[in-house]
DNA sequence: TACTATCTCTATAAGATTAGTAGAGTATAC
DNA sequence: GTATACTCTACTAATCTTATAGAGATAGTA
């Protein structure tokens, strides 16, 4: 399991959309700049997401992209697992994996399936709206500061 | 954050070592056999435990492979850590990241950091000792139940 | 001493993954 | 019809993973 910086931009550039869910679309070019990504590589995870059905887009003029599904029904571990693969750390936990003689023998697999619960605890339980709220939050506190 | 075959073959020559913790040494070759390991890829893995201070060896006739430390005060997350880095499982928690404008400000940074967290909750609190014992209790049980 | 078993060290390599870059094509607003 | 923005496919350099190959060093023993 690592979060790649594919999934890392494909995340960062969620929370973007969250930010503007139901109010207007983004441009690849926006996202890009706010988030320091290269815009080109930015696309092709956009597509991604798309085929994802994570977000959608409309071309033209005044075209960008959007979420699909409000944020509050978009968990971090939804993304991460679809742009990065399977959160478990080894290949013994996953499909087709023929390396232990007799996994139920193996004395290191409870330890892996641990791992893999505590990691999806905490990635499947944090939604795009409340990490937008947060945002939002320090915008505020940075905003009364001035 | 994954562990390699790499990281799977040290974790299992570390456990079959702890089994014979100050009885006797064990070859690469019987090591190899038992965990069903390229040999020759072993021997890399296990001179590197060697220059990492975990396992010492003897050469010659009657030579072969032993821990330096008893089992009890190596952790699972030792070896892991040695072998295949650093656990953080994202770029942006080790040295030298520069991808986040500002890592205060970043909405997921937190959730990184309990990730790690959780991921060193885990490995850093089963040592060799422990996983030993379950070994050695599953052959006993094999044993009578024959 | 010669032999053999065992560890030691360096080099090489095929395949996969990562992190991009390039460029031609398609749709839409104005 | 043109500017703007998304779409799609291909390519690439660098690195990592998972080994394999072979010569060398050391220790016990007949
Ligand atoms: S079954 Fe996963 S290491 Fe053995
Ligand atoms: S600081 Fe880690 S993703 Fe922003």
């Amino acid at each position: 399991m690592r979060i790649t910086y594919k999934g890392d931009y494909a995340l960062k550039a969620v929370l973007a959309l969250s930010l503007k869910y139901g109010s207007s679309v983004v441009t690849i070019h926006d996202l890009a700049k706010d988030a320091d990504i290269p815009i080109k590589f930015l696309e092709q995870v956009l597509l991604e997401l798309k085929r994802g059905g994570f977000v959608d887009s409309r071309r033209g003029k005044i075209g960008g992209y959007f979420l699909v599904k409000p944020p509050h029904k978009i968990k971090i571990g939804d993304i991460v697992r679809f742009i990065d693969g399977p959160i478990e750390p080894i290949a013994c936990l996953e499909k087709g994996y023929t390396g232990c003689r007799d996994i139920y023998k193996c004395a290191f697999r409870h330890i892996w399936q641990d791992v893999s619960s505590a990691i999806s605890n905490i990635i499947d339980n944090v939604n795009f709206q409340e990490l937008a709220a947060q945002v939002n939050l320090k915008q505020q506190v940075l905003t009364y500061s001035i």
